[in-house]
Order: C-alpha cells, then structure tokens, then sequence
DNA sequence: AATCTTTTTGCAACCGGTTGCAAAAACTTT
DNA sequence: AAAGTTTTTGCAACCGGTTGCAAAAAGATT
C-alpha cells in the first residue's frame, strides 16, 4: 500500500541508494538527482519508513516514557511538558503506564522489544531498582522525579526531598506551632520517606515541638481526605499539617472544611508541589515549590547527552525549592 | 549487542526459521525443537525485535493517541484509561501533543512514518477534518471526544453535546433562573459550538427566559476565571451559567467567590463533564455526567476492530450524559 | 514392509530501508 | 589531452526478522 523507497528510485530512473541518500542527513547527493529524487517522491508521496530505517541505523527516536502517576493532577503537566519537549528534539514518547497490574519486568522488556533509544522514568515513588532494570537491559535511562542513591546506577533528576522536609519543618516552627504533624504520601514511596526524615531532622532543633505523622495510601485527593478525616476524629489532631504533596493537601483541605473547621485558622497546612491548582484562589494552598519545568527539560537533556555516550557516568540533577506562600497556614508570630 | 534470532538458531543447532515459529502464535513447531529454542532464548536472553519483525506483518502494536487536551484535568483520566486500556490489548500508546506550535500535518506524516497500527484522536476541540486526515493517509482512525458530522469519515465516539446543551438549558429552566448565560470553552471547538446550540434551543421553549453568552479562550481555569471576572464586572451579571465545561466552571466558582458573591446564593453555576475534582467537597460542583471510561472503552473496541476488518464503514457512538446534582445550583422552587 | 497422510523443517526470498566499497563521472591541475 | 583529485553513483551485503514452498521426517493405514 505505502509507497516504498524502490518505487521512487525506478521512477526516478536512478538507484535505491540516491533515493536513500536524498532523505539522509549529510549524505552525498548531486544537485541534480535530488531533484529528480525529490520530485518523485513528491509526485508519489512517499516519505521513508522510519521503523525500517531503525533496522540499520540503530536509532528508533522512541524514548519509553514510564509513569505510575496517573492520578495526581500534577503529572498532567509533567505529560505536557515531557510530551512537547521531546516533540523539540524530534524523539517521540512511547507511554508506559505502570499500574498495580502490570509487572514491572514486562515493561523492561517490550521497551527493549521495541527498541527504544532510551527511557524517563517519571515518578516519585518507585524505587531506584526499577530504574536501573533499564540500565541493566542496556537502554539509557533517566529517573525523573527519583531519589538519589548512595551508589547512583541511573542518572537521576528532581529534587532533594529531605531538604523539602527540612523547608516545611522550619517554616511550621517559625509559625509558631507547637505541635505539628507529617501526613505523607505512601510509606513505601522514597519521596515520602525522604521528605518525612527532613521534616524529622529539622524539629529535632525544637525539642518543645511536638511531631506526629502518618501516611495516605497513595498521593492523592481521596487518600488526603481520608486520612485527614481520621487524624481529625482522634483526640488530639495537630495545630498544622505537612501533607507530603499538594493533592494529599487538597484532600486534607476538603475533610477539614467539612467537619467545620477552617484553614488555616484551626489548622495550618503545607503542601509539596506547587501545582497550578495550588495557585486556584479557592484553594490558596502555601506550598513548596518544586520546579517542575527544570526538572524536565533537564531529564531531557540528560537523555539526550547519554544517547550521544551511552557509558556516560550517572549523574544526579537535584533542583532547590522554595516556599511559596499564600493562605494556608497562619503569619508568623 | 541485542541477541539476534540468528545466534539463538545457532547455538539451538536449528534453523532461524524454527526459533521464528517458536516465538509465532499459532505456528507449527514440534514439542521437542520448541524446547530446544526456548532453552537457547531463556539462556541468552533474547527476545524478538518487535520492529524487525513488524517489516513483514505489518503489524506494530502501536497506536498514535493524539491530543491537545494538555490543561484540562480530566485529560489525566483520559491517558490513564486509554493507556491502561491499550496495554491490555497488548498495544502500545505513541503519544503526540498537538500544540499551537506543531503542524498538523506533520503529525499525521510522523504516525504514518512510524506504521502505526491505528490512530486515536482524543481531543474535543479539533474538527472532524483533523481525523479525517489520518483516514486519507490510510491509518484507521477513531475520534473521541469528536463531533459527529454529517457525512461520516472516520468513527467518531462521544457524547452528543447538543442533547448536553439541552440538559442543562431544561435544568436552569427548571430551577426557575430567568436570566442564564452559557460560558463556553473556545468558540471554535466543535463541542462548545454543539453545547451552546442545544442550550439556545432548549431555551427558546422557555421565552421568557433571557439568555447570554460568551466564550473562554480555552478550556481552562484560567479561561474560565478570567472571563467569569469580566462578565461580573458587568452591569446585569446573570443569574446562572451553564459552563462549557468542569475546569471552566472551577475557573469561574473562583472568579465569583472572590468578588464576594457566593454560590449558589448568588450565581448558580452548572458545569460538564463530572471529572473526580467536581466531586471534591470544597468544589461540589452540580455538573452533567460525562461517561469517560466508556468512551475510552469503545473507542479502543472500535479501533480494535477497524484494525481487523479496514474497511469498515464509520460510525458514531455516543453516550448519553446525565445530571449530577451538588451544590452549585439553588434548589427547585 | 510398503504406501499414503500429516507434520515439521530449512531454504531462500522478502519486508523497507542503509552503507562500505569500488567504479564512474565530474572537476582540477599540469 | 593526459593525469590526478574529488565527488557521485550503483552494487551488493546487511539490519532482524517472517513466510511460501518443497523436501524430509514422522505417523497412520493397509
């Protein structure tokens, strides 16, 4: 049915290789049978088999794109800006979802099976095992959103989640609070664990402050909801909440408001993040900004730079962030 | 590097065309050199190459999933179930994200360079004709979230946003608003053209109802609050507004809840589409239901079997949507 | 054991391209 | 015009698989 690259040679009356040259970067073409060539395959609308060309060039320009964050609202502009600025350095994202179903070994593998040039891991919660399954089945790999290991396999890019956990503990002390409380994301995720050691470390320089915690099953509106409701039908909840991500917050926010209680008068709370949402004046969440944009445009970079030297040593990209702060925890005393 | 068929066949001491057949569905190979091949793959780790092998079946399990829908919170429900449900399927999602700065032609050439077994577009603001292109490059097509034309080209799987338009006129009506506006997405989206049609119709039943309207630039928070701004800024605000969309009227509750005025005392609001954020306590936004996983699951039906059997001739399946009553809209009289 | 069927197998051509190499063509230089 | 250079060209092999076909092997029937 498509046309193919023999079809415009013999039309253009020359050899397969001049039509193959003609659509190659830099090969060498006369002035004079490019046009014939071009003219062909313009006659005929033929524009080469990119996956046919993979077989000898060893380049797919695909770059497995694997996330299992599909239910926090944030990832829609980690998609956005994943997608468009590898749309930019014309490679195209195949996209893996990565949920409780699907085995994490099956993915490294049909990557491979489609040979993709290299993979972005983007997620804050698998561990860096997962991104070095990649690594190990020799595609390059970046882990977005990842933690920074002691003996780092992968290249890593995101933030430094502890640091994170140092910011929001400070900030709940400067406040004023007396007794502050951790509400995670899922106890397993490496980001939480991260965030809740910083946020621990910090209000260790507070001995009068009193620090609880707990976690919501994932990072999400419904697990903040549910678990702010539970901390909130206990005794004695805090006076304010580092919530480990700004839909947790959100969440938070939402079983708050509802038992009558106000923000940030009855209870402070911080986010993570920064999302768009958490701009939305009918949310006004205080949070950390976490610069996502950054983050991304400099996985992608990374990506780029380990196609070019595959053996490139892994590096870690970790972005400072900052509060930014709008209405949900109290003026400083 | 990879680990090619031709290594396997030789250290199993058999033909490359057995350890093809051993890894083919349904094709004839005794017990006894399946064995031998599986142990010789198992040992080396090899694993056909998807993209070699596509050359002949002219199959590559992968789908182009078109969108521009990039701000839209509800588009991450969207690529979660097309993304979960193509992996079922055992089809693989290349993603393409249709910006202003990308040529649209350019994607269709890009899909059909890289033997996309199928394209969906997943967009409710392109015309019928983007789709439509795809279809003239031979590649079966399936638009969800489309309108459905007149002349049908491609399938089209969806809602019908006029009998929207309708439900909500009916429901303002209901309520006994005498003055309602419709606050569209972008005037050019076919589903904010279709919407405001039904709801202009269902309207002309009630003449003494005064209605108005106006369009967001995009369907957007920001869109949706900016333009509710100005119109409050107006002299005769209505009474009620149908929004082309949930994210638009979350724009919009925002625009109206800091000028002071509350909801639904003041300006109701009526939203579409019900994505998980309407239901938020803290939004609680009365919306029309929009069924998302069905339209995800029969568009991926409907390009499943376009991929059996091409010729099939286009069709339109659209879902009907229904009123979920919260809290932005005062009760019946 | 001889014949007929059915299953399994390998050969070779093919899918749609790229690329090293040597010959041919086009320029330069003398 | 001959010789030397550089550029352009086509041949043929290759990338990693699949598949039609006919021969070989295995199994069934007499």
């Amino acid at each position: 049915m498509a046309v193919t690259l023999k079809q415009v040679a013999k039309r253009a009356g020359v050899s397969a290789s001049a039509v193959s040259r003609t659509f190659t970067q830099g090969a060498s073409v006369s002035e004079k049978t490019r046009k014939k060539v071009e003219s062909a395959a313009a006659a005929m609308g033929y524009s080469p088999n990119f996956l046919a060309r993979s077989l000898t060039t060893r380049r797919t320009k695909m770059i497995g794109l694997v996330s299992n964050n599909f239910h926090n609202p944030i990832f829609l502009e980690v998609f956005d800006l994943f997608t468009r600025g590898l749309q930019e350095c014309d490679l195209r994202p195949l996209l893996v979802n990565l949920t409780d179903q699907t085995d994490p070994e099956a993915s490294v593998k049909m990557l491979h099976q489609y040979s993709v040039d290299g993979v972005i891991v983007a997620s804050s919660t698998l561990p860096p095992s997962f991104a070095k399954a990649f690594r190990d089945s020799n595609m390059p790999v970046v882990h977005a959103f990842g933690r920074r290991s002691s003996n780092p396999q992968v290249h890593v890019v995101g933030i430094d989640n502890v640091e994170c956990g140092r910011i929001a503990g400070r900030e709940l002390a400067r406040r004023g609070y007396k007794r502050v409380g951790f509400l995670g994301g899922p106890a397993i995720a490496t980001s939480t664990r991260d965030r809740f050691d910083g946020f621990i470390e910090e209000l260790t320089n507070h001995p009068k402050i009193e620090v609880c915690h707990s976690f919501a099953t994932a990072y999400s509106f419904d697990a903040g909801r549910s678990e702010m409701c539970r901390l909130l039908a206990q005794n004695t909840p805090c006076e304010a909440y580092f919530c480990g991500d700004d839909v947790l917050s959100i969440g938070a926010l939402s079983a708050i408001s509802s038992v009558g209680l106000s923000v940030p008068d009855d209870v402070g709370l911080i986010g993570l993040n920064d999302m768009e949402m958490a701009g939305w004046e009918n949310i006004a969440l205080t949070t950390i900004h976490q610069p996502i944009a950054k983050i991304v445009s400099s996985a992608i970079e990374l990506i780029l730079a380990t196609l070019e030297q595959p053996d490139r040593p892994p590096e870690a990209r970790l972005f400072p962030c900052h509060l930014v702060e709008r209405q949900t925890l109290r003026p400083t005393l």
